[in-house]
RNA sequence: GCCGAAGUGGUGGAACUGGCAGACGCGUCGGACUCAAAAUCCGAAGCUCUUCGGAGCGUGGGGGUUCGAGUCCCCCCUUCGGCACCA
């Protein structure tokens, strides 16, 4: 009998897809596990071979806990607003919907194929009405929290994509999607608080299962630091400048000051700078660098005295020149710096170039070289002289809080989230704008608020949003005052709908609300998250946070949602590059099922390699993958009317179930499959097999083969399916050989090896090696020093 | 520059708290089957010498701790990922 994994696929997938075999069930009496992968933007390349990888890692392990009694919820849905969709709409003329209801059928047909027993009953679709319906309602929880608000700022703006983008989204000072340059521009944007919840984003990562790099990353992210504000008052007048600094204890070294270009005191002080005209050049130019340009390009320091003017440090007296400089940013800390040239690498290049003085306050370095940033002891520094480091900066703040010349700061790097988008296929944020009332949300009677129609979906030359076009829908009565008002015409960005998917999942048809209380305190949190390590700092962060905010006003019951998170690597092309359709390495997935099967393909990506890392796609794998379920499929032959396990073979059996067990659960599908590879080649080697020792194989096969087996399982005349069967149960101490084999080393080479009894004591087995027939062999005529035995492991023979 | 991960045969990768390095797969070689090939089945193999008994060397490089190090410590090199004028 052939393997017709074709029929054999279709078949079983028919019958899952009838039978509803894993969809979740309403039983909350049940232990519940809530597996999630992140849910797919449906492009239009279609699925890549590196969707699955993660999607039949967690199958692994969905599988295997509704077999342990467990009540679980695996649900896919569809991350579908986004560029993409919208970019090929203004190409090709065609509604952003249609493309994207194209693209989900061909990503549903590709994920039904692979076997995955995703719950379809649950399925979800950001683009949805009755989804986005909840994101705006989200939305306007975060506005009535005082979260959501609308700034006039700088922002990074897409000169090709026409849109703003948040941080997050410039790469390399490129836009992360199309890759064009980014441009700073000052644009009304809506902003989403973060920074409120900084603290508590990184705190809560105490109390969640992440692997390691993941909350280093997030912590770096949001880049908290300690330090203090301090005022250097500008002598002659009442102005005052406030610098942040981590280090108030080299203030005896602030020997200038730097303000960034666009720092308000400029216009403040305008009247007397004596060199007006040439700081505005300075600061015309950067405002049109951008920001690519300011960091990477211009590491060499440039800057403008601030003539008419100077500082006083507060704790030296000393008078100190001001400066402006685009290597202080805006952005961060107050907008200015004092310059410690002796004991920082940029403020010295900075004194270097422009010839200022440079003051050793630490002793350990040598600063005629380059600034000393390490610890050691202040000199120069009559406050805090003799002093380390540490205990200089707890010295100077107290001094500076006690004479009020500034306060202990703590910074974040995390700026808030811009929300805006001046595109057309995203969320319409529910928002109403009256000349008389000023903003107005929308009640939640009028949501969801409908993306309408529209002829074109470019952004206007303006850069405002294309629904700014359709007069007909922005032009609206105020809920309030019943005057002329205009809607909002931004809409939010992908992250919005991404950053609560998993909630809908719990209670998917509700129509009173995103979910209902009961399923949300029974599903949530989310046992185990696994993505890309590319979500790291936006995704997750972002859908933590709104998760907190649900969590503050009542509407979640967990303060984090997710209670593990873990990493898949990516799979590269065969030259071991990224796939990608330019340099032809791309591997299709419907390819490898139509001539290897979904079977194969699942088990050669658990099999190709550590999980956590990248590996390149070998056919020659696939091939291999395909060759071990062949084997599989002929062992029926074998099975003679017998159950239980040969005496033989239960303690490889008992192993088996344990490594397999633990390996599917930790993310090691590829060592867990070699045990299954070891187990069927004993197999082969005997030719006849007993019925229990065919169906244990074929149990713990299931998660990964799960067609082949279960058409195994029929074929030989099991009851029910093997969906149906309870995981088995190993015990421990089936799992060791009553004998076992020492390594006996003399100085720690291996010389000969002896089979003793498991049981057997130290002293029994160090009798047995001394007496050893071939123990004079290696002694070279020395005394034997010491002898060392490690039970099950080896005895080594330490010799003078 | 900073943070993080990793360097193991021809190759992808195994190796629990330090305890016989190289499981399992791919590729290679040999055998069986075949007119032949493919497929399949069985077997061999880290490298270098070898008088065919075996001996030596081996986990990026150099030191160290230990009876014993892929694993722990110090220094260095390389690759990958993230951040980056963040004061």
């Amino acid at each position: 009998m052939k393997y017709d994994f074709k029929a054999i696929e279709k078949k079983w997938q028919q019958r899952w897809e009838q039978e509803g075999t894993f969809y979740a069930k309403e039983d909350h009496t049940l232990p519940k596990f809530y597996p999630l992968i992140e849910f797919p933007y449906p492009s239009g390349q279609g699925l890549h071979v590196g969707h699955p990888r993660s999607y039949t890692a967690l199958d692994l392990v969905a599988r295997k806990k509704r077999m342990e009694g467990y009540n679980v919820l695996y649900p896919i849905g569809w991350d579908a607003f986004g560029l993409p969709a919208e970019n090929y709409a203004i190409e090709h003329k065609v509604h952003p919907k249609t493309v994207t209801e194209k693209n989900i059928q061909n990503f549903r047909r590709q994920l039904k194929a692979l076997g995955l027993s995703f719950d379809w009953s649950r399925e979800v679709n950001t683009t949805d009405p009755e989804y986005y319906k909840w994101t705006q309602w989200i939305f306007l929880k975060l506005y009535e929290k005082g979260l959501a608000y609308k700034a006039n700022m700088d922002i990074n703006f897409c000169t090709s994509c026409k849109v703003g983008l948040a941080n997050e989204e410039v790469v390399n000072g490129v836009c992360e999607r199309c890759g064009s340059e980014v441009v700073r521009r000052e644009k009304e944007q809506w902003m989403l608080k973060i920074t409120e919840y900084a603290d508590r984003l990184i705190q809560d990562l105490d109390t969640v299962d992440y692997i390691e790099r993941v909350k280093i990353q997030q912590k770096n992210w949001i880049g908290k630091s300690f330090g203090a504000d301090i005022r250097f008052p500008i002598e002659g007048t009442r102005e005052e400048l406030l610098v942040y600094t981590t280090r108030p204890d080299t203030i005896y070294g602030a020997t200038y000051m730097v303000i960034s270009p666009e720092h308000p005191l400029i216009t403040t002080l305008r009247e007397g700078i004596e060199n007006l005209a040439e700081i505005k050049v300075y600061q015309e130019e950067a405002r049109k660098k951008s920001d690519f340009e300011r960091t990477e390009l211009n590491k060499d320091k440039t800057g403008i005295q601030i003539k008419g003017f100077h500082a006083r440090n507060p704790i030296s007296e000393q008078l100190i020149p001001i400066f402006v400089s685009d290597y202080v940013m805006m952005s961060y800390g107050t907008g200015a710096i004092m310059g410690v040239p002796g004991h920082d690498q940029r403020d010295y290049d900075f004194a270097k170039a422009f010839g200022l003085d440079i003051i050793e306050v630490i002793s350990g370095g040598d600063i005629s070289k380059e600034a000393y940033t390490g610890d050691g002891v202040l000199v120069n520094s009559p406050l805090i002289n003799g002093m380390k480091v540490k205990e200089a900066i707890e010295t100077m703040i107290s001094h500076i809080e006690d004479r009020q010349l500034g306060y202990k700061k703590t910074n974040y790097k995390l700026r808030d989230w811009v929300f805006s988008r001046q595109r057309y296929w995203g969320e319409p944020i529910p928002i109403i704008h009256c000349e008389h009332c000023g903003t107005v949300p929308l009640e939640e009677k009028d949501l969801p608020l409908i993306l309408p129609e529209v002829e074109s979906y470019e952004t206007a030359e303006d850069g405002s949003s294309p629904l700014a076009k359709i007069e007909e829908w922005v032009n609206v009565t105020c809920p309030k005052c019943g005057g002329p008002a205009k809607r909002e015409t931004d809409t939010m960005p992908q992250w919005a709908g991404s950053s609560w998917y998993f909630l809908r999942y719990t209670d998917p048809h509700n129509h009173e609300a995103f979910s209902s209380q009961e399923n949300l305190d029974y599903w949530l949190p989310i046992d185990w998250y696994n993505g890309g390590m590319e979500h790291t700092t936006l995704h997750l962060l972002y859908s933590r946070f709104w998760h907190k905010v649900l969590y503050d006003v009542g509407a979640v019951p967990t303060a984090e949602p997710y209670a593990k998170r873990t990493s898949h690597g990516m799979i590269l092309g065969e030259n071991g590059e990224k796939m990608s359709k330019s340099r032809g390495n791309v591997v299709n997935p419907d390819e490898i099922i139509e001539n290897f099967g979904a079977d194969t393909m699942r088990l050669y990506e658990m099999f190709i390699g550590d999980f956590e890392k990248s590996v390149s796609w070998t056919e020659n794998g696939v091939k291999g993958a395909k060759r071990f379920l062949d084997r599989v499929f002929k062992l029926p032959q074998w099975v003679r009317d017998e159950t239980g396990y040969s005496e033989d073979l239960e303690v490889l059996i008992h192993q088996t179930i344990k490594k397999v067990s633990h390996d599917y659960e930790h993310l090691k599908a590829n060592t867990a499959v070699a045990q299954l590879m070891t187990l069927v080649n004993e197999y082969y080697k005997r030719k006849s097999i007993t019925r229990d020792e065919m169906k244990i194989l074929l149990i713990l096969l299931n998660p990964v083969a799960p067609h082949v087996t279960e058409e195994i399982w029929e074929k030989t005349g099991y009851p029910d399916t093997i969906a149906e069967q309870k995981w088995p149960q190993y015990l421990e101490e089936k799992t060791k050989e009553d004998t076992v084999e020492l390594a006996v080393q003399f100085n720690g080479k291996v010389r000969f090896k002896i089979v003793v009894e498991r049981s057997a004591s130290g002293s029994e087995i160090e009798k047995m090696v001394l007496a050893h027939e071939r123990f004079n062999e290696f002694t070279g005529g020395k005394a034997v020093a010491k002898v060392i035995v490690i039970p099950e492991r080896l005895v080594n023979i330490v010799l003078k």
